[in-house]
DNA sequence: GTCCCTGCAAACGGTTTGCACCCGG
DNA sequence: CCGGGTGCAAACCGTTTGCAGGGAC
């Protein structure tokens, strides 16, 4: 892991570390105030602002990936590599979706002028298991 | 327009009847606090609920649709057929873009035991008239 | 009369900022 | 020293909520 830190310039604080480490290990896509909680617990001196610099100093140094999901709070995923995420629209769940096939094209690419770097692509619904207790209820 | 007020059931009140000319007839992708800004301009005594009340009754009648584009505010767009969304990184813009070939699949579907109602792609870049600038300065 | 809608102001939640301090190079 | 990184608190901004009217049916 720290080879990124490396690569990338950035100075790997303990802070830092311990921010990439809970994002990488725990619940996907945590949110700054899941990933806040947790350092805090174990270090009671480490404070927001300090959260919020790290996630996006690692964001820009391309070591984690942001995502604005659900137009409440940034959710923040180790996971660097090309797929797509879906969201439970009755449990806020978000889940990783692989890459469709047949994506269309892939970035980056110039489009009618544009230069796309990327893209996302967020699905929308129901999953499994709010699907599963829907289906018991109506019965 | 009215159309889909009576069908929706919801009543065509001159707030929603304001609400709903300006985000079809005005830049696209309006924030809400936009349109709040251009209702308020010619109806000094609309307020900013009521305006947020609106695009949210519209949102949920099938109207218009909400969109969040760069984990700031939330875009509101009357176009509703199926269409993607590029976002400009240096200045902001977004722009609409064409359904894409191949898009892989069609929702709604059964992805691995979710349903996916919908679903949105969203593409990052440089939009044309920064690409032209920059390229001009790096001349 | 009832219910939906509106207007106002205050609260809220996530995020950012200003500033002082500290530590490593 | 100098500069980046940290901690704290206050500000900020988009959005939501509580509540008192008011109009349409």
């Amino acid at each position: 892991m720290a080879v990124g830190f490396r690569r990338s310039g950035l100075r790997a604080t303990p802070q830092r570390l311990a921010v990439m480490e809970y994002v990488a290990h725990h619940p996907v896509h945590a949110t700054a105030d899941q990933v806040y909680r947790a350092i805090n617990r174990r270090d009671p001196r480490a404070s927001r602002a300090t959260v919020y610099n790290c996630l996006h100093a690692l964001v820009k140094a391309g070591l984690l990936r942001q995502v604005m999901l659900d137009g409440q709070a940034a959710r923040f995923d180790a996971n660097i590599g090309q797929h797509h995420h879906f969201v439970c629209g009755r449990c806020g769940a978000v889940e990783d979706i692989a890459p469709m096939k047949a994506p269309g094209f892939v970035a980056p690419a110039i489009l009618d002028g544009r230069y796309v770097a990327d893209y996302e692509v967020i699905l929308h619904g129901v999953c499994e298991s709010c699907r599963a207790r829907e289906q018991r209820r109506n019965k």
